[in-house]
DNA sequence: CTATAATTCGAACGAACGTTCGAATGAGAG
DNA sequence: CTCTCATTCGAACGTTCGTTCGAATTATAG
């Protein structure tokens, strides 16, 4: 019983290591693993022999990092959400006009998410993968994304005076985006910027709040419309 | 090697039975049980025990009726595509103008979809559970169902002189449309055909094939803007 | 160096896994 | 009734699961 507790992070003395102590960085490193082989199994289907021949670490070796597999989809997951709510309310700061916030929510979303894939795949597939206290917080920080673009959704609806429900839209929204996890190809498909673009063009015109042509923080002039650049198939 | 062939379906002396065999409304009772199962807790986290105490059959019994628990993945998701896409067809035979087949589709999806929200989460979310054989016959039928709708897209395009990816189009309607497995509330969001009049209408204004206000097969009038029926949570 | 704490791992635990087998039931046909 | 075949199940199989433990190894402080 006191016997479990006791693996919840050990000190390092020397706390001049650069980016974290020894214990983080190794930790870091597997959970990095972890998440690969979370993404191509699944959770369930991922064994902690799997997630030990993934980091090269012995499979006792592991609990010295984490007390369970459940806590380490949980500091996956954690992590992840964290970083792409602290990354989209760093670039908010900067913009107001209500149009561009929601460009700018897409932007973040699918730039991390391709640039994090398995992560995110982890993120999106795992969802009620996590039992009482750890789903709940996982839960509570979702919730926290999901209200940030239902305000987004809110000043923009005011501003240009539309009248829909914020919660279609903004789950249809997160349909959109997180469904690439399923189909997304880079070596077939447009990049992340390219991509935000034309979703937030389906999205805001569908939306009823059109606006003709501005992108966001993208190169390539004004166009709103879906880029002819991708064949169907 | 040659046992575990007699397995694959034993027959029955009379044929009067009403619907379908003995053999084949017990399967098929046993099949809904472990939808259920297989949407609760996942294809690799749900036991063939689980499966068997929800079945009200012993374990052992099951093997009478399937060969395996994978072959029992394969047989929910075969027949919940199959039918989806029956019904599709069926539906699309009478209707010829684009904008409305496309309505159409939307409208079969989501009400199916809703009908049989178990089944549809498992087909979404055991995706690639499946391995090899059984797995590339529900691609197969998985990629008809695309192409079904990429070619309603591209008549679609071609009669509103449009131009935009179709690949990128449709596989943003299904991540719309699918996505509600994750959130969908019956005693808070709108019904099926309500739902497929919302979504529809932004697909089809985002893609820049705006008609104001055309529904499918629904009684209240022409709005093709989002209802204000839902309050955003 | 020695002492102390951080880290790693082989071996094993009991439990649960998917599947098999042969015997026990059930029911309809002659 | 008997015979036959469809159906069910208890018990067990070999394997793999998540986790634990104590000893071995490595690194740092003094």
């Amino acid at each position: 019983m006191a016997s479990a507790a006791k693996l919840a992070r050990p000190r390092r003395r020397s706390p001049a290591v650069p980016n974290g102590s020894r214990f983080d960085r190794r930790l870091a490193k597997i959970l990095a693993h972890a998440t690969e082989v979370f993404c191509e199994k699944g959770y369930a289907g991922a064994s902690m022999r799997d997630l030990s021949r993934a980091s090269g670490m012995s499979l006792a070796g592991m609990y010295y990092y984490f007390e369970s597999k459940e806590r380490l989809l949980y500091l996956i997951q954690k992590h992840t959400f964290t970083t792409i709510i602290a990354r989209l309310r760093q670039r908010l700061e900067g913009v107001s006009d209500p149009e561009q916030r929601i460009r700018l929510f897409i932007l973040n979303h699918l730039e991390y998410f391709l640039a994090n894939q398995k992560a995110m795949k982890v993120l999106s597939h795992e969802d009620d993968a996590l039992k009482n206290g750890f789903g709940s917080e996982i839960a509570a920080v979702k919730r926290e994304y999901y209200r940030i673009c239902v305000g987004l959704m809110d000043e923009f609806k005011e501003v240009r005076r539309l009248e829909f429900s914020s919660r279609m839209a903004v789950l249809s929204l997160f349909g959109m985006m997180n469904w690439i996890y399923t189909w997304y190809n880079p070596r077939v498909d447009a990049d992340a910027g390219e991509l935000a673009g034309q979703m937030a063009g389906i999205f805001l015109r569908g939306v009823g709040g059109h606006s003709k042509g501005n992108r966001v923080r993208t190169g390539d002039g004004g166009r709103t419309n879906l880029g002819s650049s991708l064949r169907s198939e």
